[in-house]
DNA sequence: TATGGGACCTGTAGTTGGTACAGGTTCAAG
DNA sequence: CTTGAACCTGTACCAACTACAGGTCCCATA
């Protein structure tokens, strides 16, 4: 398989492929005699993996200690487990702050009933120093 | 007041503060004879007005789109509240996503109440092509 | 008045997670 | 054998900053 079935496959983008493959989280894949690098099953699994991680919202970082635990495999499933339940934690606090965001917006928004008035209570509101977040 | 007591005040960093006047949506400044820049109450509303925008989650080119507004001021309300009415909206789709996210997450420890065997429900979810989000 | 050191200056490079070319080569179907 | 799609490398760019290095300025204190 060339990089380019990998990528409709996976639904990576192929510089993307290529990115992680300099980044060094895929490995350098074996090539034809013309320099094309050819991938096998392994290599899909592998950035499946990656991009279900990502889309889980784990950085790529995060994403390098995953895949070393599985290479190394003698991961103990308390370290895959901490780091999900962190990384679930983190998503939490976004989500919170997120919310404080909307309502914030929201009630900026509530203020406003005027049609074309130069005389704007969101624009005063962002004039505000007091943070309404945090 | 020199860039220091207006970093001090509007909790925005030194260099972020010179980065803003780089990319333009700070003015320049008037400067002593050394060269050193000199802040009045007007910068100190400004740059008040976009980091409570940033924090707000505007970003930069939205925050330059409300200076616009601001700075023309012929501004109508109902532009101002519908950007701030889309950029909530955003907010509202990023908030969903995360929720979904963190029940991905939460699913996928929950399976997982074995101590430290190396074969780990997370991994395994991870590896799976079914996109659970999306 | 000299001086020490903290605050300031410019300019460049790095961060994260990619994307977007330009300009050239290879592969495979017809 | 030709043609054009797919591939290659290398570099530059995006947001929104942050982090230096290496130099200058300001002002309080001795």
């Amino acid at each position: 398989m060339t990089i380019g079935p990998l990528s409709k496959q996976t639904g990576c983008n192929i510089e993307t492929i290529r990115y992680y493959e300099r980044i060094g989280i895929m490995p350098k894949p074996p090539r034809t005699e013309g320099g094309h690098r050819i991938y096998r099953e392994e290599h899909l699994k592998r950035l499946t993996f990656i991009r279900r991680s990502r889309e889980l919202g784990f950085t790529l970082d995060q994403v390098r200690n995953l895949l070393m635990l599985v290479d190394g495999d003698d991961f103990t499933c308390d370290e895959v487990k901490t780091m999900t339940l962190d990384h679930a934690d983190d998503v939490h606090r976004k989500i919170a702050d997120l919310k404080k965001m909307e309502r914030v917006l929201k009630d900026m928004v509530s203020q406003c009933n005027r049609g074309d008035v130069p005389d704007c209570p969101v624009i005063d509101a962002l004039f505000q120093t007091r943070a309404c977040l945090s």
